[in-house]
DNA sequence: GCAAAAGTGTTTGAGGTACACCCATGC
DNA sequence: GCATGGGTGTACCTCAAACACTTTTGC
């Protein structure tokens, strides 16, 4: 089957780059390519726009089919599109940002299961096409979204500790932050509360555990079940 | 001449946002379609993207083109793709938002010269496709990075009052400013400097001019010329 | 002289930053 | 009992916001 066009069209894909905290570490999907070009190296996973999609159903059906996940945040970033950025044809990418908290992985479900892998930032195996350039944006769009305190909430579990949730911080500021006044600021926003449960995990004080007040307040978030 | 393809490519277009200061009013520009869909409405400057250029380069290029501009500042906004944008095909269009101070405009010198008009934002016609979602999302951009001071400096002309600058960050934000405080952060950035000279403008005192210090730190700023 | 915009400082409150010690636990 | 992370309050500084009068001009 083929499609003819009086002008000539580029074909357009979409880019994901999924964010996640694994391991203590802020880390980024990469999908090993099975075909040329750039065969056996590490690309963003994504996919060609189907006629009937929007982009962003695009990126969420991707991430899907790819993955076996269902993102819980999924932003827009940008378009790339210079000319000879994929060696077959003229490819004009939208790139997404997703973030998606450990505890939701589940990467074995994939439909078109591919060999998929977190890296960890300072340790990136070769990258295919222009995907170094769109991975820095992202971690730049990341940073500057973090003053919008549900951009860390969507990489924590549905309760978490508060020192978990000032580590997602400094991964992604990439340096450390005061512990009181980070909690101060953040329990300022009223966005979470306390459970009262509590989790022990090592010889220390046990952690008071926390989870988003209102689910509606962070789209996407975990779904919470109330008392 | 055709062009084929063995799965099915949208087309892909750039859609420029041009806004400008002029009657002392922020304006954006349009131009009268004079072909179907939407014969007669207006639209946001823009066309396709050519094979062999980046999407930048065809916002330039379709800016110059449709409206004889060189964009003052040119930046992506986001790519919008619901299917069906254009009734015609599947268009997917990647936004830009350019600033021009008016004192540059020269609509006339365009090749492909069409009707085009500034229209103050409260008092837009009918637009075309999806054209009133991107102005309104352009129109939040701009606010968003009114906060990088040189925004507004894109928008007036070489040289400037403080007032007329006040202006300008009044007239993207919506609502007025505190003069004392206004002119005390402007000073306090300390890229722009007096010139020495004054406009005088009225039944009322001469008010001071102001240049851009370092023309470096505004990208594609008006060019001054130094003593 | 009067209308109209230009120009000029100080005070206040909020929020960010710096900083040190005790607490509860596992081993 | 000791090592480990959990939890807490105060002082300072910076920056944003509020606020009123004098100056210079054209007519």
């Amino acid at each position: 089957m083929a499609y003819t066009y009086e002008h000539p069209h580029p074909a357009v894909s979409v880019d994901i780059v999924v964010f996640t905290i694994a391991e203590g570490e802020l880390k980024v999907l990469l999908i090993r390519r099975d075909a040329a070009p750039f065969e056996g190296s590490w690309a963003l996973p994504g996919g060609f726009v189907e006629m009937n999609e929007s982009l962003r159903r695009a990126a969420w059906r991707e991430l899907r089919e790819e993955t076996g996940l269902n993102a819980a945040y999924l932003e827009q970033l940008q378009a790339f599109g210079h000319p000879d950025r994929d060696p077959r044809e003229r490819v004009i990418t939208v790139a997404y940002v997703a973030l998606i908290p450990y505890e939701r992985f589940d990467v074995q479900a994939a439909s078109d299961a591919r060999d998929a892998r977190l890296f960890n930032l300072e340790t990136l195996p070769e990258l295919a096409f222009d995907h170094p350039r769109i991975l820095r944006r992202a971690c730049q769009r990341l940073k500057e979204k973090l003053s919008d305190p549900i951009i860390a909430l969507q990489l924590v579990g549905k309760s978490f500790t508060l020192s978990e949730l000032q580590r997602v911080h400094e991964l992604i500021l990439g340096k450390p932050l005061d512990k009181r006044n980070f909690r101060k600021k953040i329990l300022a926003e009223g966005l979470i509360e306390a459970t009262g449960d509590e989790r022990r995990s090592g010889p220390h004080r046990p952690a008071r555990l926390y989870t988003v007040k209102d689910p509606s307040d962070v789209p996407y978030a975990p779904v919470i079940k109330r008392a």
